[in-house]
RNA sequence: GGGAGGUUAGCUCAGUGGUAGAGCACCUGCCUUACACGCAGGGUGUCGUGGGUUCAAGCCCCUCACCUCCCACCA
């Protein structure tokens, strides 16, 4: 017999069994040579949503790594040919600055260095920290197929980025064009509308008088403009009106004079303008304002570049401001038009200005030149598969959201003025002449010409990442992989980047290879503290999962984790909950501690004879067959949160409170159950497969120790058969009756302990009576029940009985209960406490309020004709019941309360 | 301005039209020979508000309130 460790420490195992699952290879995944063939196992595939090279996991990877690594060893051990798949992303901001920053230590920029020496250093810094990933990850027990591990700029990825940019420029989709952008100065480059964030900004609304035109004769007039950025009044080339507001109908051709810089500009209308708004006249500034550049397209306006790529004031601008930083051009400008008396109002102002994301910088509308996708046509094929069920959403409330955005899709600004990324594969010639080509060669071929030099910009990061489902199985090559693991079934990851990666994926996965590359994707919510808030450095509350598994090990931070994972929902962390699903851990520890002490002898049974067993072995039985089944629906719809619940129960409740307590008698020598030990062994055998894909350490740790589990399988818990959902294991009807008796009558007696400040020492005598006349039946059936051998033992051993007699109670006996017409009352053989006589009170209260709710129900004619007759007799049975329990209230009490 | 989600025990959350549940926390008693990371016992909850449907509503429909988030070019 195995001598197991006393003390539960995950740490003394989980390390060992990760190193041994990689040695092994367990989780290396093939192609079979006949995929076709019948019996062959199907595929089950997830991909990584791919961590940044150089970073550290954070709590929202720990949950979507546990919940893939869950579904994917859930569904391996049921047979699937199950392959996670790895990776890390370039992560071109994100990286680009941490090697900056480490730059800047040493005095240093990465124009000190020139692109291809600042590369190099990108490189070693990849180098150094991409270990720290695959680290954490196997920390986790993630049963990920590192075999397959990919990088969003290795090799094979880049010549899927190329062939996919090259594919959509020949279509047409991409293109190269002057546009206005957002540009990030904090960054030093253009950004996708996705990056910019809006925030609730303090502002002033400066309202600023501009001359108009006159013609000799006319009388001097001014309009008012409402402004939030005065230093672009600089750059504007016209006014604004709406066509139908009566008061500025007669400037609508004239010009106006721009304050300060003089320059003449006309006054249009235009219906986008709001009359309601400031004054109802808009000052247009095209080059540096969304909805300005629209206008001014419809009205075949100029544009004026005033602020450049540093934030700073171009020449454009005037001498007086040329060189300025936006801030200081602003106190300039406002002083002169003081001065020149045409400020003639400023207002305290709140609206939302969009920031950059990353850096936290406001972005500044840009005119540039960059490149752009336009993604129309592969947004609608993503609305369709979604809504034809190709693609699942789950929660489905996602859909709604899903639609909107896709809907109303714009081009995706996908150029980056970064070094580290994907290199745009575009050449040009001597003359600026653009040549897109798949390699350096082909476009020289087309160039005509050696002369050529590559466009310096890279790719947006999420451009790689929308291939990653198909790139990674080697696409464009028409791969074993591909055809085999693709498209796959599941996509888990959060909902914070449904637009940024999800839909992008969607998109390129349907353009490129006509199918969703996922069927369903799951999104998770935000992992927070315990207290709800959003984790933040800047707050300090950010729990790191690399500690959080030192501490309670990593089975109890997963099946923390998954058990928060309600649809729709935020995770909240709290510390307290991971030591709770800590000592669930330990628990099962013990109990497996004591499974092995008492089935000297016993393997696992390969199979069981359910009709000979005795009732306590049935009824386990029967809660594994339900269990089984109830986990396996859960995982089907992805509520890790109700298999979670589930699996605790059974194994905390059912197994350890209930069946090992009644097992323990059964052990005994001399008993007459049969397979005791065999069905200890055999439900905790499948308890330890049900649980292993939420906690794979501690199953492996234990199912190793039991006798016979290498029948099952000869290596390791994490490929044997996952328990069968469709187990034929059920009770009778009269069977559950007999259980739920056996549990009522210990509770009974645990409650008159506990009442009467008896210990678990004292002793009873139950006795049963006929609470009403015709009861006698009853009566005689439960004492057959409770006086059989088993029963009788199982009493005495867990719920500290006697005898049971048959008859009425020793006079002066209170503690009476009422169980379906029959009375029961246990008499201790010590002394106790007196009955208390005001609970019971309170619950005679309780009882004749309930008699007149269901009295009153049942007299009402409505209920009686229209509900279901079941419910009518369920309502008639419930009134005799309390009515009875009334009786045995009244007999208690009065008693004591009356004269004598 | 649209849209989504939430509102149930002190906390965090499940909940399938038929008398409200779990974990944690808390209180009481127990070192019952697997486990004190444990065992047993302990809950009178305006199920956010107001209406509606129904014999019957936490659940279905409508209204409103509050909280979270997403989208959105009124300068």
């Amino acid at each position: 017999m195995t001598e197991m460790e006393k003390r539960f420490d995950p740490a003394s195992y989980e390390g060992r069994w990760q190193r041994e699952w990689a040695a092994r290879d367990y989780f290396v995944c093939g192609v079979p040579e006949n995929p076709a063939a019948a019996g062959a196992p199907q595929p089950f595939c997830i991909m990584i949503p791919p961590p940044n090279v150089t970073g550290k996991l954070h709590m929202g990877h720990a949950l979507q790594s546990t919940l893939q690594d869950l579904l994917t060893r859930w569904r391996r051990m049921q047979g699937r040919n199950s392959l996670w798949l790895p990776g890390t992303d370039h992560a071109g901001i994100a990286t680009q600055l941490m090697v900056e920053r480490d730059l800047a230590k040493e005095g240093k920029s990465k124009h000190d260095l020139g692109r291809e020496k600042f590369l190099e250093r990108v490189w070693a810094w990849k180098e150094q920290y991409h270990g720290n990933i695959r680290r954490q990850l196997d920390l986790l027990g993630a049963s990920c197929d590192w075999s397959r591990e990919r990088f969003t700029l290795d090799e094979g990825l880049s010549l899927a980025v190329r062939e996919a940019f090259v594919r959509l420029f020949e279509e047409g989709r991409i293109r190269r064009g002057e546009y206005l952008v957002n540009w990030s100065t904090g960054l030093d480059t253009a950004i996708s509308d996705l990056e910019v964030e809006m925030r609730e900004v303090r502002d002033k609304l400066w309202k600023i008088a501009y001359e108009i035109e006159i013609a000799d004769g006319e009388t001097a007039e001014r309009v008012v403009v409402a402004t939030t950025r005065p230093e672009t009044l600089l750059g504007d080339t016209a006014l604004a009106v709406h066509p139908e507001d009566e008061r500025y109908r007669h400037l609508v051709g004239k010009r106006a004079v721009v304050p300060v810089a003089g320059r003449s500009i006309p006054i249009v209308a235009d219906s986008s303008v709001e009359r309601e708004f400031g004054t109802g006249v808009v000052k247009v500034t095209p080059f540096h304002d969304l909805a300005d550049f629209e206008t001014g397209r419809r009205h075949g306006l100029p544009g004026i570049q005033v602020i450049d790529r540093k934030g700073r004031m171009t020449a454009a601008s005037g001498a007086d401001f040329a060189g300025l930083d936006v801030d200081t051009a602003r106190g300039l400008l406002l002083e002169k038009l003081t001065a020149a008396g045409q400020l003639v109002h400023v207002e305290d102002y709140v609206h939302n200005v969009g920031f950059c994301q990353r850096s936290g910088v406001r972005v500044q509308p840009l005119m540039s030149t960059q490149w752009f996708c336009d993604v129309s046509t592969m947004a609608a094929d993503a609305l369709a598969a979604h809504a034809d069920g190709r693609l699942e959403l789950v929660p489905a409330s996602w859909g709604k959201t899903w639609e909107h955005w896709l809907a109303n899709i714009r081009p995706w600004c996908i150029s980056r003025q970064l070094w580290w990324g994907h290199q745009i594969p575009a050449w040009y010639d001597g003359a600026g002449n653009c040549f897109v080509a798949r390699t350096r060669e082909d476009a020289v071929e087309k160039a005509g010409t050696h002369e050529l030099t590559q466009d310096s910009d890279v790719l947006d990061t999420w451009f790689s990442s929308a291939l990653w489902p198909f790139s990674t199985l080697g696409w464009p090559h028409e791969t074993r992989d591909l055809a085999y693991f693709y498209p796959t079934q599941v996509l888990i990851t959060g909902f914070d980047i449904l637009f940024f990666w999800v839909a992008r994926m969607a998109m390129m996965g349907l353009h490129f290879t006509g199918q969703s590359p996922f069927a369903r994707v799951h999104l998770t919510g935000l992992v927070r503290d315990a207290d709800g808030v959003k984790m933040s450095k800047t707050k300090g509350n950010v729990l790191d999962p690399e500690d959080l598994i030192q501490e309670h090990g990593a089975d109890a931070v997963r099946f923390t984790l998954a058990s928060l994972d309600s649809p729709g929902r935020d995770i909240p962390l709290d510390p307290q909950v991971m030591a709770g699903n800590r000592a669930f851990g330990n628990k099962i520890w013990n109990a497996t501690r004591f499974v092995l002490s008492k089935v000297e002898g016993a393997t696992i049974p390969a199979a069981i004879d359910f009709e000979r067993l005795a009732l306590p072995e049935r009824w386990i039985l029967s809660r594994l067959a339900e269990v089984s089944a109830s986990v396996d629906r859960a995982l089907e719809e992805f509520r890790f949160d109700l298999a979670c619940r589930d699996l605790y129960h059974f194994f905390w409740s059912d197994f350890c409170d209930w069946y090992i307590e009644m097992a323990k008698p059964g052990l005994e020598a001399g008993s007459e159950r049969l397979l005791v030990k065999g069905v200890l062994l055999l439900v905790l055998d499948r308890a330890l497969r049900l649980l292993h894909p939420v906690m794979p350490f501690l199953t492996e740790e234990l199912w190793q120790k039991l006798p016979g589990h290498e029948l099952i399988h000869p290596q390791t818990i994490c490929l044997a058969a996952y328990p069968d959902a469709a187990l034929a294991w059920r009770l009778s009807a009269a069977e559950g009756l007999e259980i739920s008796l056996l549990r009522e009558v210990v509770t009974i007696a645990r409650n008159d302990r506990a009442d009467r400040k008896l210990t678990h020492r004292a002793k009873a005598d139950l006795y049963i009576r006929a609470a009403k006349p015709g009861a006698q039946e009853a009566v005689v059936e439960r004492m057959g029940f409770l006086q059989s051998e088993t029963v009788l033992t199982l009493l005495r051993s867990i719920a500290g009985m006697k005898q049971v007699i048959s008859g009425p109670a020793p006079a002066g006996a209170l503690h009476k209960h009422i169980l379906e017409n029959v009375e029961m009352t246990l008499v201790f053989d010590v002394e106790a406490a007196p009955v208390d006589l005001a609970k019971l009170q309170l619950e005679l209260d309780k009882v004749e309020a309930n008699i007149s709710n269901v009295r009153a129900k049942l007299e009402s004619e409505s209920f009686t004709a229209k509900a279901p007759a079941a419910v009518v007799e369920g309502a008639r049975r419930n009134l005799a019941a309390l009515e009875l329990d009334r009786e045995r209230l009244r007999g208690v009490l009065q008693p004591v309360s009356g004269p004598g």
